[in-house]
RNA sequence: GUGGCCGUAGCUCAGUCUGGUUAGAGCGCCGGGUUGUGAUCCCGGAGGCCGCGGGUUCAAAUCCCGUCGGCCACCCCA
């Protein structure tokens, strides 16, 4: 007898049983509908690209992270690891066909090579929406705008979608004469949140190596989070940059503003950096109010270069990604409830084997009458049936034997409450979809 | 990638420190409580290479090493 081979998956890579995975697929139908709802339209790259397309794009950091390889006609391939690099390849390879602005969103997943954590996987689902070709503001705060209808659609109520912008940042290191301590500068700055401002202030000074003044300085700047009032009390000296930055971080909130959004949903942070170079202007991230400690659950930023790694031809462009496996651990954690674990409403009893013809008729004119219906496939006892589409999740049982057969009747049990309503067959599907709707 | 904690039935865990009879519980699953009505209750049952491999020992779920996987911190990020 051979060894079997034990059934296992990689580390950070997760099967999905369907409870996990109708949840998952809710989301994409959300965010597809959120993204159309502005004019995006979908698109789909390869998960394999060449590695000089994707090395050196994002960070030090992503590079290490690549899964990379040679293929078997010796090319160096690596798997994307994340939407946006491969869209700007996309883009400059394909733009004279699109047209601009070109709104896409891309619904994928991605790989990195990293240590795996809570909602933190080596493979996981990326949901990117991204207009490119247009500097105009109105797209910045579209993005924020979508952010906003995805989450509040996805029926999660307390979250911030904070933002920055890198010009304000940098025309303030610039004004300060940091500019070369930039990266270092963000990165610190970036975990005032965790680790608080007394340990930002004496990491700036002792290994980023700025002046103690800058350094307190910054540290109570990136402590700002509010209005776009709070943009008076920021001082970028004569930098032009930095003024650009605070200029259209006012007319983004104006546009938020106008657009209706709740206050406080959307709101300026000067902490965030993100740590992606690639970001030029406008930076987003979200956190669930609930659960901060799971990180961003979408973020994204204004790029305002990243296209002139392939092309001559300029492409701006802004966009953010929801990540929807964090997403759903933290909805896990927020809310354990079980849900349905089934795709159909309607469970159809069987138990009588004789009449499985009859039955697959009534079915199938459920089926047409747009009534998603799943037909018991034994004749096992009834109660175990009825137990049976009770755990799955489905909402009505159908009954129909030698009883319901003789007068062309069936019985219909509302599961939930044990409720039961006999109706005549040519009414079933009628009677079902009413009381669907009522549940 | 570095460091720490963990890995026992489908699930959540007890037992591990102080090695020693047939490894336990709850939930779930299956069957029964008479032949067409579940989610409550009663009775019964199935199910465990104690993650995997090696070592120490008369004897290992229990001690040691390795490995795979999970969680956490750093780093970074969705």
């Amino acid at each position: 007898m051979a060894d079997r081979i034990q059934p296992r998956t990689l580390k950070g890579f997760r099967d999905f049983l369907p409870e996990a995975e109708l949840q998952r697929e809710a989301v994409f139908e959300t965010a597809r509908t959120v993204f159309r709802s502005y004019g995006f339209v979908p698109i789909d790259t390869p998960a394999l690209e060449y590695t000089e397309i994707l090395m050196g794009k994002g960070s030090d950091e992503t590079d290490k992270q690549l899964y990379r390889f040679t293929d078997n006609g010796g090319r160096d391939v690596a798997m994307r690891f994340d939407l946006t690099v491969p869209l700007a390849r996309y883009a400059a390879q394909h733009i004279g066909e699109l047209g601009t602005p070109f709104k896409r969103y891309h619904i994928g997943s991605v790989w990195r090579g990293e240590n795996t954590q809570r909602g933190r996987y080596r493979e996981f689902m990326q949901c990117d929406f991204d207009t490119i070709g247009t500097e105009s503001v109105v797209s910045d705060i579209e993005t924020a705008l979508v952010i906003h209808d995805l989450l509040t659609a996805l029926g999660i109520e307390r979250f911030t979608v904070r933002i920055n912008n890198r010009r304000l940042l940098n025309g303030l290191l610039e004004a300060r004469g940091l500019t070369d301590q930039a990266t270092g500068v963000l990165r610190s700055l970036d975990k005032l949140d965790k680790v608080g401002p007394d340990a930002v202030r004496s990491d700036l000074v002792a290994t980023v190596g700025i002046p103690e003044s800058d350094a307190n300085a910054l540290v109570d700047l990136a402590a700002l989070s509010g209005g776009s009032d709070i943009l008076d009390q920021v001082d970028v000296g004569d930098s032009e940059l930095g003024a650009r930055g605070i200029d259209e971080l006012r007319q983004f909130m104006a546009g938020v503003e106008a657009a209706g959004v709740e206050p406080g949903r959307i709101v300026l942070d000067m902490g965030i950096a993100r740590g992606l170079d690639y970001y030029t202007g406008t930076v987003y991230e979200t956190v669930l109010d609930d659960l901060p400690d799971i990180g961003s659950v979408c973020s994204g930023g204004r790029y305002d270069d990243l296209a002139s790694l392939y092309t001559n031809q300029r492409l701006p462009g802004v966009g953010a990604s929801l990540g929807v496996d964090r997403l759903l651990a933290a909805l896990e954690e927020l809310s354990p409830e079980s849900s349905a674990r089934t795709s159909a409403p309607v469970l159809m009893t069987l138990f009588d084997d004789s009449r499985r013809s009859e039955h697959l008729a009534v079915v199938a004119g459920l089926r047409r009458a747009g009534v998603g219906v799943e037909l018991y496939p034994e004749a096992r006892k009834l109660g175990a049936q009825l137990k049976y589409g009770d755990r799955r999740g489905h909402t009505l049982a159908v009954i129909i034997g030698d009883t319901e057969w003789d007068d062309e009747t069936a019985q219909i049990k509302v599961l939930a409450t044990g409720d039961s309503h006999v109706v005549d067959q040519d009414e079933l599907a009628d009677a079902c979809r009413r009381l669907l709707g009522d549940a």
